[in-house]
RNA sequence: GGCGCGUUCGUCUAGUGGCCCAGGACACCGCCCUCUCAAGGCGGAGAUCGGGGGUUCGAAUCCCCCACGCGCUACCA
């Protein structure tokens, strides 16, 4: 199959792109790299009452961020365009028509009501629910007369009406169906629109798809499209039918279970290889140990025979642990960078905006202490700060007074003023030295320092943070934190 | 109701007849490191492989039945 392989990505521009949907996009385009095809991306918009403005953007947008790029499509066109199902309609009628001509189609002029009826007919006698065929049978001259009466009408596939629809699954292996079970299907609507089941086959016909990679639940309506290869004499792609995403309650993920759209990850400030990474484990392994990859390791070892064939929970402190892995990989520099449009947006806009250099330092402290971009506005702000603010009464460690913490920052800051580069490693040998002669534990001393600092009970460690601070704020902390313990009470 | 798919630690998974009284990872617990918080290291607990029958010297792995979950059953995709 390493000639030609060609896989699309076809969805349907209806919200933001759901991290479900982005899952199958994922498997899609390693497949095609693999195997050195082509990836296509095409927007299935034929119900129009379910387009939402923008959203084919914001799908395009969220393959963007992940990084999977498509051979052809919307933006940059190919071949086969257009890459976008509503202008395209001319192909679907026209099979329509053919299949009518065949007769493996028909015009149907059952209205909703009464389609309606007998479906809460059959649901109420508890027999399988499905169109009973009525206008399959119409005499020519029936038909005319429906036909002169121009009301609506639509196209269905007449469904052979015995045997067995096999279907080859790449990832389940044989799935047999009854074809009496399947009913006439509707393949063009009143509104001269295709329903999926038709745009899909004939463009993946034209588009010449050669793998048809598409979640689970499609795999129900797979023996239809097969009919409608057989009648319209097109050799049908392969199909491999790729695993779900669930909730945490086993249900299809949906927004009940927090964050669906993959735009929204970014913003909470997951990495995007973090959350590429992490979906390709969804349903896919490498081995029994290999967890953490690249895009390009991913690429290279994709495969079908590895992908499950049972959903998978959508766990995201997994994709948390996974997110912090790859921060604390990240160069200072890359992270500065990608940290800055967090702090713009997090941080007192009148510490705005922030010095890159200054950034850079700090960074390597909080680099092993965030898990999201996002947390790290609410984790450095003393850093900005001319003062910090605090309870006093924090300032006192245990098991001391507040005479004893007033002499330990006392003493604090007369070694640092006096000491000649303000550096972390002289930092500490001096205000350990001083610990001891103050006769106070390191956690007391430090403790005491910390809060005086920062304002905070936990920080990065204090001599580095203190030296990015700089003397001048220190000791001007430390002079508040005597003044405010002295005269609160 | 019908049809289909699925079922290994809480979760993601390894496992395709003996290497498995089941391995790795997240989360959890403990210890170590330590100025706090993290990160890291080490260790622990955690799955009678959904249940029941078979086949076989031997089954998580093969077959059958059942149960449960999910999906589909729209002029939605």
């Amino acid at each position: 199959m390493a000639e030609n392989v060609r896989v699309r990505y076809a969805p349907s521009p209806t919200g933001d792109p759901h991290i479900g949907n982005m899952h199958s996009a994922l498997f899609e385009w390693l497949f095609a790299r693999r195997h050195g095809g082509k990836f296509i991306v095409r927007i299935e918009d034929t119900d129009q009452e379910r387009v939402v403005p923008g959203a084919v953007e914001s799908i395009l947008d969220g393959l963007r961020w992940l990084n999977i790029d498509w051979d052809e499509g919307p933006l940059v066109g190919g071949p086969y365009g257009p890459y976008i199902q509503s202008e395209r309609l001319d192909n679907y009628r026209e099979m329509a028509e053919r299949l009518i001509r065949q007769e493996d189609g028909y015009r149907c002029y059952c209205s909703r009501e009464r389609l309606n009826e007998m479906r809460q007919e059959q649901e109420r006698r508890d027999q399988p629910t499905g169109y009973d065929g009525r206008c399959r049978d119409l005499s020519p001259v029936q038909r005319q007369e429906m036909e002169a009466q121009g009301g609506p009408s639509v196209v269905r596939f007449a469904m052979p009406r015995s045997g067995t629809t096999r279907v080859q699954d790449l990832i389940h292996g044989e799935v047999e169906f009854s074809n009496e079970l399947l009913d006439d299907f509707i393949i063009l609507k009143a509104d001269g629109f295709p329903t999926y089941h038709l745009a899909s086959v004939v463009d993946d016909h034209l588009m010449k798809i050669s793998h048809v990679l598409r979640a689970d639940e499609w795999l129900p309506s797979t023996p239809r499209h097969l009919q409608l290869y057989r009648a319209l004499g097109f050799t049908p792609p392969q199909f491999g039918h790729l695993p779900m995403l669930l909730g945490p309650d086993r249900d299809k993920l949906s927004k009940r279970h927090g964050a669906t759209s993959v735009l929204e990850y970014r913003d909470q400030g997951y990495l995007p290889e973090a959350v590429l990474n992490f979906m390709a484990l969804l349903g896919w392994s490498l081995d029994d140990r290999t967890e953490v990859m690249s895009a390009e390791t991913l690429k290279e070892n994709f495969s079908l025979e590895r992908v499950s064939r049972s959903p998978a929970i959508f766990d995201q402190e997994k994709l948390l642990w996974m997110n912090g892995l790859y921060i604390r990989e990240l160069t200072a520099e890359d992270l500065a960078e990608r940290l800055t449009p967090f702090l713009e947006r997090g941080l007192p806009k009148e510490l705005l905006p922030v010095d890159r250099d200054y950034l850079l330092r700090i960074v390597p402290l909080i680099r092993e202490r965030i898990k999201l971009l996002s947390e790290a506005a609410e984790m450095i702000t003393y850093f900005f700060q001319e003062e910090v603010d605090y309870d006093p009464a924090d300032l006192v460690q245990r098991g001391m007074d507040q005479e004893s913490t007033v002499a330990a920052l006392r003493l604090a800051r007369d070694e640092m003023t006096a000491v000649k580069v303000f550096e972390h490693q002289l930092l500490e040998d001096t205000l350990r030295a001083a610990g001891t002669t103050l006769g106070l534990a390191a956690r007391q001393f430090f403790g005491t320092l910390r809060v005086a600092v920062t304002g905070r009970t936990a920080t990065p460690p204090l001599f580095e943070t203190m030296e990015v601070v700089g003397r001048e704020r220190v000791l001007s902390r430390l002079g508040t934190a005597v003044v405010r313990l002295t005269s609160s009470n």
